[in-house]
RNA sequence: GGCGGCGUACCCAAGUGGCAAGGGAGCAGUCUGCAAAACUGCCAUCCAGCGGUUCGAAUCCGCUCGCCGCCUCCA
């Protein structure tokens, strides 16, 4: 079963077979560093990490490449309103992105090339389409000749002569038509720059991508990714300088991943509504973030609201607690090694949903159904004795939940590592939680629950839950 | 104005031709000293509305209403 993929271009899911049998070369826009990532970075850093991770998982081997924009108008500003120089704003912003991708469990990319290093590039791709006369150059400026291109428009469904008469103001009046747009920008004294047979300068924002991506990738690739606004006019744009320049189709497939919302609202810097992944990571975990992004698909638009994340926490535990209850009361049993047909047979309906399109909300639906599967079995076998179906069974659930932590990129911890994770935020030292816990477990001895309820209540109050097991009393913050 | 998308229970959310996944919340029960957790049962005869196609539609077509995105930097 081929995987499926929305491909933004033909508006239609197609079956995904890459160029090269069994290679996929793959390229996603990624930031451009001038500030700390808010949650719609990271609902498309995890997005494509799990679309890459899930080729991979199916077989391809994934040339991954996500790029960093660190030399743009907002980088300029930034230094100058921080008073301090571009190269440090880059820096730093670049460093504070990884940080938060790392901790979003988000792969690193094979490459991930800068604009600034790929200057080179940048030029010879200018100096062709010059040469083939897509572009021009007005003064130290160099534009591209937007109605040279007759594909303009095929990706975002425009056509030039609606996008013309929709045209703003047009401030650059240099510009032989509104509609062209800049390869290279002439550099202002005291503005970053580098040497080009055009003079002193630095390139346009779009130009970058395409240069990196057919210095790095090739003239075509098969996947292309990014955020749905940048369907227009930055992968247009993008389309038309790399097939003026080589005459080749750019992209096979070209995949955007929908919006966050905030409350309904379009998380911006004027509404001031921008929630950034290190807020988010402050009152939940870092695994309940990635599974609220993972839980609609990567297509639809997401609202985030004061209860999503409380959702999506509470629904992780519930898988961490099942988690934990099967290794700690069934230790030998999921021990066994799973039959690998076995596995894949188990494995088929996440899979399903996967190849549609990753469809991770339908994917984690399964695995919650095995999660109900995996506790009514338990209760069941409590009842009487295990029998042999249970002791295949159990150990098939926790291979099922193995697999899928693999491409989802959640639901891989131990359990003690997630519930460490939560312990970690508790307002109470560990240590004095356990020697409450202590108290209150001396007074249910006694038979003396007033003060036993007491202690729980108070810990309670402190944000800390306690919950008698068979096994002992467990807590959680 | 142009282009595109969406509207599934109290909330979140899958499902794109064959009798509505999953999570959260809620209610009742089992278990528990009591809780918690877990389990069981209940919780959309219905998928914005109205028509049409079909043996059969939430799923296809048309219209209406409502919401949103892009068209300017933006994940």
């Amino acid at each position: 079963m081929p995987v499926k993929v929305y491909n933004t271009m033909t508006g239609k899911k197609e079956d995904f077979t890459p160029d090269a049998p069994a290679r996929v070369k793959m390229y996603v826009c990624g930031p451009t560093v001038y500030d700390l990532s808010h949650i719609g970075h990271a609902r498309s850093a995890v997005a494509f990490d799990v679309i890459q991770r899930y080729l991979r998982y199916s077989g391809y081997e994934v040339d991954f490449t996500k790029n960093y924009t660190d030399i743009d108008d907002k980088i300029i500003n930034r230094a100058n309103k921080d008073g301090v120089d571009w190269k440090e704003i880059s820096e730093r912003y670049i460093k504070a992105y990884d940080e938060d991708m790392a901790s979003l469990g988000v792969e690193v990319p094979g490459r991930r090339p800068r604009a600034t290093e790929t200057i080179g590039k940048i030029i010879e791709l200018i100096g062709t389409l010059i040469g083939k006369g897509s572009a021009y150059v007005m003064d130290g400026d160099v534009y591209y000749s937007v109605r040279k291109f007759s594909g303009y428009g095929k990706l975002s469904g425009r056509n030039i002569e609606e996008l013309e008469s929709g045209a703003r103001v047009e401030v650059d009046e240099r510009k032989a038509d509104p509609l062209d747009f800049a390869l290279w920008k002439k550099s202002k004294p005291n503005e970053p720059s580098w040497e080009s047979p055009w003079g002193g300068g630095r390139p346009g924002w779009h130009i970058e991508c395409s240069a990196m991506c057919i210095a790095l990738l090739g003239e075509t690739i098969d996947i292309h990714g990014g955020g749905k606004d940048l369907v227009f006019p930055h992968h247009e744009n993008e389309i038309a300088q790399s097939e003026a320049a080589t005459g080749k189709p750019f992209v096979r497939y070209w995949l955007h991943n929908g919006f966050v919302n905030i409350e309904s609202e379009k998380m911006s810097k004027s509404i001031g509504n921008i929630l950034l992944i290190r807020d988010a990571l402050k009152g939940h975990t870092p695994e309940s973030v990635r599974l609220f992004l993972l839980s609609s698909h990567y297509r639809s638009p997401i609202d985030y609201t004061k209860d999503s994340l409380k959702e999506a926490e509470a629904k992780a535990e519930r898988f961490y607690r099942t988690l934990r209850r099967m290794e700690e009361e069934w230790p030998d049993i999921l021990n066994k090694t799973t039959d690998p047909a076995r596995l894949k047979e188990r494995l088929k309906p996440v899979r399903a949903a996967m190849d549609d399109d990753f469809n991770t909300a339908g994917a984690i639906g399964m695995i919650f159904e095995e999660v109900a599967k995996a506790n009514r079995m338990m209760d069941e076998a409590e009842k009487g004795k295990p029998g042999d179906a249970f002791k295949e069974k159990l150990p098939a659930v926790k291979a099922v939940f193995k697999e899928a932590g693999k491409f989802l990129g959640v639901f891989a911890k131990t359990p003690e590592e997630y519930f460490d994770e939560l312990k970690s935020r508790a307002r109470l030292p560990k240590e004095e939680v356990e020697r409450l816990m202590e108290e209150r477990e001396e007074a249910r001895r006694k038979k003396d629950f007033k003060k036993a309820d007491a202690i729980r209540s108070d810990l309670l109050k402190q944000g800390i839950t306690l919950e008698d097991t068979p096994l002992g009393t467990k807590w959680s913050a």
